[in-house]
DNA sequence: TAGTTCTCGACTAGAACAGTTGGTTAATTC
DNA sequence: GAATTAACCAACTGTTCTAGTCGAGAACTA
């Protein structure tokens, strides 16, 4: 699972696509224009979230998209995944068991990345854009750790 | 916070540094080799562990690195946030609260990137270097999403 | 003094990101 | 049927980050 700015500014055009259609479609340009994301980059990405299943497209004056299932049953995962394309299986690649095997059989720290990578799956498949819409994302929130006056890290516990 | 392979190249030689320390310092030439990490690659992220505390240098032969505290103190998380530094501020960044004001107060996915950036947060502060060490990182595992013949993405629910 | 190892800065090829440009195709409206 | 709308598509570009290289120096040990 990989997390890049890439993956956010699809899912804050798909909330916002959630958020504006009541039925009708919703045209690129007006996403672009309300989320201030360049319109011909939007339309990258949501040619990829269209081949992916996530999104359904309309042609000619008054096309748009649409989204393929409910609000509710469209996950900020399935967004995520449908946009970030899998990642070529570098040293050790968080999701593929394959890849990190240098001269050791597996590298001490694979089960870290793949659990990190589950937890991450986990949280985001459990969130609907309906929940992000209604802004239904439980906040644990809080200043969990910053930065000292030197610039070195310090948690808060 | 930043989840990059930098931060997972860290990490690595962090664990192998816990790995090869029996009070004596290790050279970044040993954790070099054995990571096959490039050495001056090395010695960049290491510059910045010593200037967040993390680990502490001895010079001149026989000299290396020391883990500042001790593994069971010393958390995956200090160690990624030691070596990527905090971003700056683009259009909503999951750590800072400022920056996705565009026209409106406060983006819509705001909340939900904040409470991924704690989920992971908490998950990696949880693990310390001797949790990776000892294997002891649960494994909730199992594959739980996968891509259809087609490249689409579909979860295994 | 020689050799080891850390320390520091500048530089680099390659990749990814974010966006641009310039088209085409399909549908609607005039 | 012509003009307009908006999805589609491909190639190209400036910027940033990654991962690494290179060179010089400073501290320590033998």
């Amino acid at each position: 699972m990989k997390l890049s700015t890439k993956g956010r500014y699809a899912v804050m055009a798909m909330v916002d696509l959630a958020t504006h259609s009541d039925g009708k479609p919703v045209s690129l340009g007006d996403v672009a224009e309300r989320q201030e994301i360049s319109l011909s980059y939007l339309e990258q990405l949501f040619g990829r979230l269209r081949k992916n299943g996530i999104v359904t497209s309309v042609r000619g004056p008054g096309g748009g998209y649409l989204l393929a299932r409910s609000a509710r049953d469209t996950r900020v995962a399935d967004v995520i995944l449908a946009v970030d394309e899998p990642i070529k299986a570098t040293r050790c690649t968080p999701g593929s068991s394959t890849g990190c095997r240098g001269r050791q059989q597996r590298c001490l720290t694979h089960d870290l990345w793949e659990e990190l990578g589950n937890q991450i799956y986990l949280f985001l498949s459990s969130v609907s854009l309906a929940d992000v819409v209604e802004r239904r994302v439980l906040g644990t929130s809080g200043m969990l750790f910053q930065r000292d006056h030197e610039g070195r890290v310090a948690a808060n516990r």
